[in-house]
DNA sequence: AATGATAGTGTATGAAACACACTTACCAAT
DNA sequence: ATTGGTAAGTGTGTTTCATACACTATCATT
């Protein structure tokens, strides 16, 4: 390849963050490296941008390669730039997250050769490259997100309850809410559509199942709203 | 050089949006160009980042080469790979947002040979490349950041009063604020130190002048408070 | 029929947001 | 010295929102 600049280029590479939520912890997607530098260490599935692929495009593809996951909800996190960050030469890596729902998860864990885990926040291993970072400042960002835009329902079947939102909520969070409070409150946004079905699990009283609704949120979207829960 | 991957690298730039406040409008600093592609058009200060520097550090130093400007306020913003987003080849561009106080405006708009200049948000011309989205973007993100911590000052001298940080708030929110409930919400943070000093003005009373304190600011973000105003 | 488990509901209190108008201090002009 | 113009500075009442808190309803199991 010719160089019309000259400056030196570097290599470009994606990385991902995973979340997931099994009901009880938020999770993280992590594969197996098959490959050294690393080899054999857990890190964030992500690879090489290519130059006929936009950033967004080079994740969503690394996804699917890596993990099956394809249609989630990924937005760009941040780029990492250290010089040293990978050992054999210098590679700039833009970081997304994704929020994936529960009916991918099977999905996500059985595709392709590459082992692929769902882990607990509480319970990540030791990762490859800088992508324990990565994940810190993805986490944060998570719960920046989740406490001025509705975005849990990303990680939650397309029905749920408002017990299994709070749950979310309490999850990502880490604190405990109070059940009327919530309820209040996230009903009070008016975005969540009560369905006819009910959720029966257990030696006790159904409960509810709501879907999102999108259409309202597109239009609260444009009107600039933005709450807190 | 040889490639030790079998992916094709990128050429990487950074560009910074650079925010100065004159007391009425909200402004940018742009350059122009001296080269093609978009000779002579109205552009960021950025330019290519080195094999041997952070993004951060290339940042940087592109603002001191382009604008004299330096010990700014300086956040990462986003990261544009739109493939086409360069006429000549795939360049990929870390985009920073900078904060700039109006002692610096002087050296800002006088350094070196490219031409450098503060436009008013209001008024800013056609720019080079996706510059245009990238200060769209940027100007969200201030927005934002301006609601929920205090940086306010960032682009205020290092005294002033409260009558020039509400100036500032309603210039890059673009609304009108009361008066009272802004001195009694931006003094109930307990930031500001007020000095002996006074500002004169013209022919009204004189105001209180103000400065920021830095240490209780660290002191509330170790504590993971933020706000608004 | 009794038990155990989770769903579902209302009210009272305190804190914060918001709306709103007049007095004070200085300068300049007469 | 008085007047007029200009921006600084100040307090209260109202409403809205956050928070704390406990019992009843419904189902499955025994």
């Amino acid at each position: 390849m010719k160089h019309t600049y000259q400056y030196p280029r570097a290599a470009l590479t994606v990385d991902c963050v995973v979340f997931g939520f099994d009901g009880g912890d938020l999770q993280v997607l992590l594969i197996r490296r098959a490959i050294p530098p690393f080899k054999d260490h857990w890190a964030l599935p992500g690879g090489f941008v290519r130059v006929e692929e936009t950033l967004d495009e080079a994740a969503r593809r690394e996804l699917v390669e890596e993990t099956g996951l394809k249609d989630v909800f990924l937005e760009q996190l941040y780029t990492f730039g250290t010089i040293d960050r990978d050992p054999r030469e210098r590679v700039v890596s833009i970081a997304y997250y994704a929020l994936v729902k529960p009916a991918d998860h099977t999905t996500a864990a059985s595709t392709d050769a590459a082992e692929a885990r769902w882990y607990p926040i509480t319970g990540i291993p030791p990762l490859a490259f800088d992508h324990a970072t990565i994940l810190d400042i993805a986490l944060k960002r998570l719960r920046g997100k989740l406490t001025y835009q509705p975005v849990g329902f990303e990680l939650l079947p397309a029905k749920f309850t408002l017990t299994q939102l709070q749950r979310l909520y309490e999850a990502v969070l880490g604190t405990e809410i109070d059940k009327r409070n919530f309820r209040k409150k996230v009903l009070s946004f008016d975005l969540l559509i009560p369905l006819k079905e009910q959720l029966r699990d257990g030696p006790h009283r159904p409960a509810q199942l709501f879907r999102f609704d999108p259409v309202k949120y597109e239009r609260l979207k444009k009107k600039g709203f933005l709450f807190e829960i």
